[in-house]
This record gives structure tokens, C-alpha cells and sequence, in this order.
DNA sequence: TCCTGAGTTCCAAATAATGGAACAAGAATA
DNA sequence: TATTCTTGTTCCATTATTTGGAACTCAGGA
């Protein structure tokens, strides 16, 4: 039984322009579009004119660009309070961040990539590349590579398969035979680590979120920079960090938060 | 050059079973959406199945239930941020919320119906059946009134064509002169107000928020229950009201916001 | 006036979606 | 254990949609 490798149809094209439109993170024009999009002019237009008026675009003709539509904003508000981890983890991340005094990030997997959902920096700190909404490769990520370690094999497999091991740093892993090794160590001491491998000089350490049936279903990070301290500094927050990773899973446990994968 | 009555194809398909699997607002079997979706099962079954490899739901497989996927959750979000008024907004909600002790909403449009964006509940304040992210009539709201009547001709004509005039309690308006006779009102005196339309018991005063080329993009009220006062007493919020949606209109119009439709 | 670039429309060929019906897999009941 | 019911999955010939090269429209220069 392996995995389609297909577009999905009409359905899979558009929601690819949409996301390349997404991509561009402010409102584009058609011809940009037509530049990063893999599709023939006539096809795009007719699938932009689809997501416009099915309200996942909005066209602004005065400026003549495409924007986000207010269906997409409407149903995103709707998955963000039924399937992100953020309304029952926001209060354990604050108390987390407090107590640490550092930037605190969670993370949920889509098809093998890391989505940032929540992020608390306390007062005075220093600004990651995460933002809410944002996605990020797994290989090279604190949160990313706790929760391939912990999927079951169908899933990690998958998600091994959808890397694509590009070197942000020289501290990346850029091989599947390090990152698997990476994953085995995180299994064997029940965290993992950012050693600077998606940003120069920015280093984290990691937990699963466990929910119903011990499956992972997210992760959360203590974040610093080796300006404040070295690797072995980020020891002395794993327990507050496991703590609060149960505590999460344990709230979520009740209600059916999407297995990552 | 008439608007497209048509479905859409596939894409419009999916996002109607999309937008029924939200509709339930929690995990739902597949039985149960055959049940509420127009579609034989074997069409559905596909759609569903394209729907979870887009990444748009997600298939819970110990419950076998459907649940929002981490793909809606991160475009929903990035969108959230692009075309929703909220991060701009809601600094200016939260003033007037503090200055006149009341609930303030702040809504856009979508496609003839409302979608409420923010809330802003003072302390000691009541809820409303507003909840970011919700959808309602136009015909009955404050804000959906305010935002109908000052759309441009085409989009007044069909936004207004999109209404049901389902009554909610018997202040509700049911017929499109009854609407229509409030819309001219409204364009005459600035603001529009909520008459215990929508709920029993709650009225609200609302002002629209204008973006770029003085078009529509959203609308905010006050909101208060006719046990603290009687619709009169909104009177004395207008003031403030429509200096805070002058000062959002302001805010926002450096950037192409979606205007109502 | 002619040109150029951006966006839109056309339509026959190619492709994908449809859905009734048969099938599989548990779970409940006899 | 056999039987039935319920729920979900797959098949495939028919039907409908999507495709995209090319032609077209339109506005703004030169």
C-alpha cells in the first residue's frame, strides 16, 4: 500500500496555486503568479478565478492583486481552535517561558514539514525566525526532529521521504544516515536538540507531545541563542520542558488532535 | 454579464464537504457526513479522501473521525495575519472596549454573510453568540447591515440576493423591503443598529471601516443587552465608535484588505 | 498609428469525476 | 459458530470537466 504520489486532481492544482500565492505573503498579480506557478497561463487564470469565487482569494480590482479571502480566514479560525494544539497549550507555554526565561515555541507536523503555532518570547528577547503560521523544514529543527522520532514507522517513513536535507547552516544535517542517528539519540534520551543547524547561533531543546494512544501530536522547544549560553546550558530546562510537554498531552488527550505526520 | 450560479467543479465540491465537516465543530464519523452532505457515498468518499492527502483534514484512524487538518490551520492563519483586520484592529477594539464598558465586535464579509473577526468582552461583561470565527446573517446584524449598505451597486445586488431572512426572534427583518428601507436609514445617519434582531434581549450599534478608494472592508459595534439599557442609550457610544473605525480605516488602507462581498 | 505586454476567452482533444452496485470488515445478535 | 447488520471501501463504464495552444481584447506608451 504506498502512498499516492499523485496531484489529487483539480482540487490538489488549486490548492497549490493557492499556496504559492500564500508564499508570496502579501497581495501578488497575476503575472507573478503566472511566473511561479507551474501551470500554463489560460489553466491558472481559470484556477484563480475558482479560488476567487469560492472566497479562498479575494481579487482587488483597483490594485489589480490577489489577496487571502475571508473563506480561508473564516475556516482557518475554525481548524485553529479545533485542531491546533494553541487554545489548551497557550497557558503552560506562558508559565513555561516565564519560569525559564526564554523563548518558548510549539510546533505541530504537516506531511513532514514543521508548522509553528504558538511562540512566547518574555520581555526582552530576542526574535526567531519562527512565526505563528509559519513552516519550516523537520530535518533541521528542535521540535521538527522530536516528533519524527517518535512517529510510528509508516508515518516516519513518509516523513523521512518528504526531507529534502537542504544545508541552512554548516551544522545542518544534510544526509538521511545523520538525521536517522540524530532521531535514534532523541529516542534513547527523550529529547532532542537544535545545535544550530536551521539558524546560525540559535540552539533549543525539544519535547514530544503525547495524546491519545501515546501517539505524538506535536512539540514544544525552550529556545536561546549561544550568545546567552552554550549547548549544555539548555540541560537545566529539561525537566520544566517534559513537564510541561505532559501536561499538554494530557489536556489534549480528551479530544482528537491530528496524529502528526 | 451575470454572476456564475455554477459549483464550481471539484474544487467547489471539496470545500462544500469541507465547510460541513466544519459545521459540526468537533470530530466527525463518515457516516455522519454522508448524512449531511449532498454528495452519494462513494463521491463523498473520495472527496474526504483528497481532502485528508491535501492536508486540509485530517483522519483520526483509532476513532475513525474526521477532524480539521494542519494545512487549513497554517494557510488559515498566514491569512489571518494578510487579510483580517485583526492585527491592526484589535489595539483599537480593545481602547474602545475599555472606554464605553461594552463587548465590541469587529467583522468582515464574506461572500453576503458575516464573519466576526475579534471580540473584545470588558471584565464582568456577558457573552453573545459572536464567536471569532463564526459565521452569520447580514440581514440581522448591525454590522452586516452596515457593511451592506455601503457596498457599491453589483455587490449590494448580490450580496443581497445571497439573504435568506430566516427570523430569529420577531424583530428580525424578513423581507428585502424591510432591508432595504433600513440600508437607506443607515446610509442616511452614519450608523446602524441592531434591534434585537439576531438574539432576544441584545442590540448593538455598528459603524462600517473603510479602506482604500472609501470601499467597505469591515465593520465594528458595540454590543450591549437591553437589560443595561435601551437601545437609545447606544446613542451616546457613536462618538467613539465611529472615530475608532476612522482610525482603523486609516490603518489599514496602506494595504490591499479585501473589500465585502 | 503601431507596438508591446498583461490579461482574457475559445474550443476540440485529453483527462478526470461520477455513482450504482458489488464487496470487505467488524460488531452485534441468534 | 453462523447470521445479520452496520459501516466503510473499491470497481469501472459512462459522463462531464479540465486542459492549454492560440487567438483575442485592451490600455498605455513610442
Amino acid at each position: 500500500m504506498t502512498r499516492q504520489i499523485i496531484t489529487d486532481g483539480t482540487v490538489g492544482k488549486a490548492l497549490d496555486v493557492l499556496d504559492i500565492v500564500m508564499a508570496f505573503g502579501r497581495a501578488v498579480r497575476f503575472s507573478e503568479i503566472v511566473e511561479a506557478a507551474p501551470y500554463p497561463k489560460a489553466t491558472l487564470h481559470r484556477l484563480l478565478q475558482t479560488l476567487t469565487s469560492q472566497g479562498l482569494l479575494a481579487y482587488d480590482e483597483d490594485r489589480q492583486v490577489y489577496v487571502a479571502g475571508m473563506r480561508l480566514v473564516r475556516i482557518g479560525r475554525h481548524a485553529w481552535n479545533q485542531s491546533s494544539l494553541a487554545p489548551i497549550a497557550t497557558p503552560f507555554i506562558e508559565a513555561l517561558s516565564a519560569d525559564v526565561n526564554e523563548t518558548v515555541h510549539l510546533a505541530q507536523m504537516e506531511r513532514g514539514q514543521v508548522v509553528f503555532i504558538e511562540k512566547r518570547t518574555p520581555e526582552a528577547g530576542f526574535q526567531t525566525m519562527a512565526r505563528p503560521g509559519r513552516r519550516s523544514p523537520a530535518h533541521c529543527t528542535g521540535v521538527g526532529k522530536v516528533m519524527l522520532a517518535h512517529l510510528d514507522e509508516d508515518r516516519r517513513a513518509a516523513a523521512i521521504a518528504a526531507q529534502e536535507y537542504q544545508a541552512f547552516t554548516p551544522h545542518t544535517h544534510t544526509t538521511e544516515s545523520a538525521l536517522l542517528a540524530d532521531l535514534e539519540e532523541i529516542r534513547a534520551g527523550g529529547v532532542g536538540y537544535d545545535r544550530e543547524e536551521h539558524e546560525q547561533g540559535i540552539i533549543s531543546i525539544a519535547a514530544p507531545i503525547f495524546g491519545a494512544s501515546h501517539r505524538v501530536i506535536g512539540a514544544i522547544s525552550v529556545v536561546t541563542s549561544t550568545f546567552r549560553m552554550p549547548l549544555e546550558g539548555l540541560e537545566k530546562y529539561r525537566p520544566a520542558l517534559l513537564r510541561t510537554a505532559s501536561q499538554i498531552g494530557t489536556e489534549a488527550s480528551v479530544w482528537p488532535y491530528p496524529i502528526a505526520q
